[in-house]
DNA sequence: TTGTTATTGCAACTGCGTTGCTTTAATTTT
DNA sequence: AAAATTAAAGCAACGCAGTTGCAATAACAA
């Protein structure tokens, strides 16, 4: 499968998740690829990582969409029980590698789970 | 403290939460009042409620924000580590009245989480 | 090289939420 | 009880995230 054609605006967004951990909100993308391509590009260039798997999305802090490159997760398996974390003050949003378990809820189901953890990053921390 | 004057809509908006523990979208409330009320004032004083620590409110699913009513927070403890449950076939988002554990994370401070379940509630599971 | 069709750009649009300002009315003061 | 004070409500216009429809472009297969 994977994305069905090879253009330069594919290749330009997975540039930006290709070396990092970072998380990046919609915002953010079409921000730095605004000289590049248009802003409609980035959500569906977005929108097709996000189905294949390259990428997962969760909602920040505001209500934005936020992606970042998937370790565990892919089409197949989107479990997804990894939380993520956002610095009250810089803002900026990762990804953690810490699993936490979620109990059975009676007469539910679960079937993912949006763990947003919000604090003081590393860099904003005294 | 509290709000500072009992009009109608304050009264009105207050008895939607009153007697139950379900949550109500933003837009929810703004259509269930909209006979009633300008949109405007439902946002006014939703956020009046939610600083006075009376609703305390998450963003769902897709960004949109949700209020419910404060069982243990108050304006003084809003720690909230409590889930929320928003059901994927119906879109009903209830408080759920379990504690999960946050574990400590490396070099970050962690003041508040945002944890959302999302699956099948009781109404929807066969 | 040509044909097919996924992808892009563009412009207009939808919907959530906010802002500024005037008017109304809850509450306090006299 | 009336007047004064000022929080709150209504309204219209706006800002911004995200979407849609359609024509133009360009990847890729034949």
């Amino acid at each position: 499968m994977g994305i069905s054609r090879q253009t330069p605006t594919v290749k330009q967004i997975w540039s930006t998740f290709e070396k990092t951990d970072n998380a990046y909100s919609v915002v953010d993308l079409v921000e730095m690829h605004r000289k590049k391509m248009n802003k409609t590009t980035v959500y569906r260039i977005l929108d097709r990582f996000e189905q294949e798997g390259k990428l997962h999305a969760f909602i920040g802090r505001n209500g934005l969409k936020w992606y970042a490159k998937c370790h565990e997760c892919s089409s197949h398996t989107h479990v997804d029980i990894h939380p993520h974390f956002q610095c009250n003050e810089c803002g900026s949003v990762k990804c953690l590698d810490v699993n936490i378990p979620i109990p059975p809820i009676k007469d539910h189901r679960i079937q993912k789970a949006n763990l947003l953890l919000l604090g003081q990053c590393e860099d904003c921390i005294q």
